[in-house]
DNA sequence: TTAAAAATACGAAATGTTTCGTAGACCACT
DNA sequence: AGTGGTCTACGAAACATTTCGTATTTTTAA
């Protein structure tokens, strides 16, 4: 699956429509407008950029473009995991694991969570790698 | 603590001297060389601009300087991940786990590692988030 | 049917990163 | 003293990203 690896400003564009669904420039630039102050046109050049690219695609029927991702929300950050894993922690996902787990403080119903992920990876091999 | 981010290329930098331990200019860019073909002066640069930035410090006294990092590797990560958490994950640690460990066949060495780190945060907090 | 409002297209400045050529300094030999 | 090798310093080109101004097109509504 070739997912082109967003930047951190079109990442942040993906998000919105991952959780909006398909949305207009006007639509994401309010949302960023909450954040940050962000220019309209500056939002439209970096959407035109992101569909240029193969990010995004547009319906261009109604007045205002709708764009939609082109890619999957787990697939997009799955591929950027990976990228982290290789740079930050030199491939070793298990080290990123265990120190994102030591730096934060996770509730109980998400240890239980995480604990029966583990006895389900468990069961799939389970003779140890 | 305040870290500067680096970027791929300084990360890449940083993971060499914090492996290898203070280094010259020469050295680190053997090492990069072994990986792809970077001129000399190209990682001298670099080097002169993370030490501008306070990424790594240098002894000038010997003909060829050495340079050292200036963070801490676990620091430095922890700053990337953090970031990595906000901008890719929303700021949920534990979903990046989830799909980390999900996407990776760990070993049981590895999994029983993870599980004594697991039932050490439960001990530190017996009664839950 | 016009005038205002709203949208897109285009180009370019500002900024940051990466890459490397060239020049000059400093040694170590011969 | 002169030559070659190794190093640093400097500047600038090439490239990518971010930002936004201006021009143009389209829509709406009076």
């Amino acid at each position: 699956m070739i997912t082109y690896k967003p930047t951190d400003s079109e990442l942040e564009i993906l998000q919105i429509i991952w959780q909006d669904g398909p949305s207009s420039v006007r639509a994401i630039n309010d949302i960023l407008n909450q954040r940050r102050e962000v220019g309209y046109t500056t939002t439209l050049k970096l959407m035109q950029i992101m569909n240029e690219k193969g990010i995004v695609e547009r319906d261009t029927a109604a007045k205002s473009h709708i764009y939609r991702a082109n890619a999957r929300e787990y697939d997009t950050k799955n591929s950027l995991l990976t990228d982290f894993v290789n740079t930050t922690f030199q491939g070793s996902a298990m080290s990123l694991v265990m120190q994102a787990l030591g730096n934060n403080q996770a509730s109980q119903s998400e240890l239980n969570e995480l604990k029966d992920l583990i006895s389900q990876i468990e069961n799939q091999q389970p003779n140890g790698k």
